[in-house]
DNA sequence: AATACTGTGTGATCCAGGTCACTTTTGAAT
DNA sequence: ATTCAAAAGTGACCTGGATCACACAGTATT
């Protein structure tokens, strides 16, 4: 879709960063500049309601972006959260940037158009298997999506984002 | 963003079309190769499991947009359906004149990665909403949003949003 | 007026999952 | 090896919401 000079050109706007377990990228309050394409490791971008209860949006793994899209999008402060689950590296985009990038080339727009697309689809889609199965489906639809999971991320963390108690999620396998 | 000679353009690809309270637009199975732009009236997008529960994924008022996303951006058969509420007005854009269209005018494309992105923001909200509150909660937040869904929508449709029996609903007020 | 259909209310019962409190395991740090 | 903290398992109990069954509107339709 882009030709060589135009992927370096898009390419030199992210900046290379290797992050680690426990770092915070984006937190609750604060201002949101950059959304975060992920090279290798993996994020989690979260929500922690009023009785300190976490709730998970989504796991990113390798290729995959996150953010705070509402804050970014509107300059508005972060509601939610993003942290570092493991080690790894990212390319860090500025929304000015990526504006900038999507005004100078049509395809860049059209590249971001499609990704946003994705994401809106699976975020129905979760909805809709929220509503429709209980946990234990939930847990293997996920596991079976990303096997790598199971391996990387505590099941405290995979609880939080199936919606249900750790003792819940315990009990599925250890009646 | 267009020029009226531009927004001329774009707004000759879009078929207006009345509808009538219970006409379906998408079928599940079916081919999609519209999405529908809500000038009056009120559509809803759903799906039906295998016990012929529903779910709503979205009630589409004026000004919203609605079409099974998934399957018409990849070209493959319905797995949501979309139907009317009541009667109404809307417009119809094809796949294929979108994708022209996004071609043809950068701004056009831009406008469309906006939406979808306004999309995806909603949809992660609600999966938080629904994570996070329980049902009166949700119901309340939904009557604040859209008040106008009251008079409209059967109370049935609402509990099939909310993700919960119409009896729980109705013993919400009616304890 | 009688019929039929769609939307609601409501009682009784059941169960998935939450909560709390405690124990055990794992794993990292000294 | 020892210590400490985070993660995971587990028992007892509670509760929101589901399910089933039936009653009671409204509002078309004939």
């Amino acid at each position: 879709m882009l030709t060589d000079g135009q992927f370096e050109y898009f390419y030199s706007h992210f900046k290379r960063q290797a992050f680690q377990k426990g770092q915070a990228l984006i937190t609750e309050g604060d201002r949101v500049d950059y959304e975060y394409f992920v090279v290798s490791g993996c994020l989690k971008s979260f929500f922690i309601n009023d009785d300190m209860k976490m709730f998970i949006l989504q796991f990113a793994m390798p290729t995959w972006w996150a953010s705070d899209y509402n804050a970014l999008y509107h300059r508005t402060k972060a509601t939610i959260n993003v942290d570092c689950i493991t080690d790894g590296e990212l390319l860090c985009l500025s929304n000015d940037d990526r504006e900038k990038l999507c005004r100078e080339i049509h395809n860049v727009e059209h590249f971001f158009r499609w990704r946003t697309n994705k994401g809106f689809v699976a975020a129905q889609k979760r909805l809709l298997s929220f509503m429709n199965n209980n946990v234990k489906y939930r847990y293997e639809e996920l596991l079976e999506q990303y096997p790598e999971l199971y391996n990387i991320v505590p099941k405290q963390l995979i609880a939080a984002y199936l919606g249900v108690s750790r003792e819940t999620l315990s009990r599925l396998y250890h009646p």
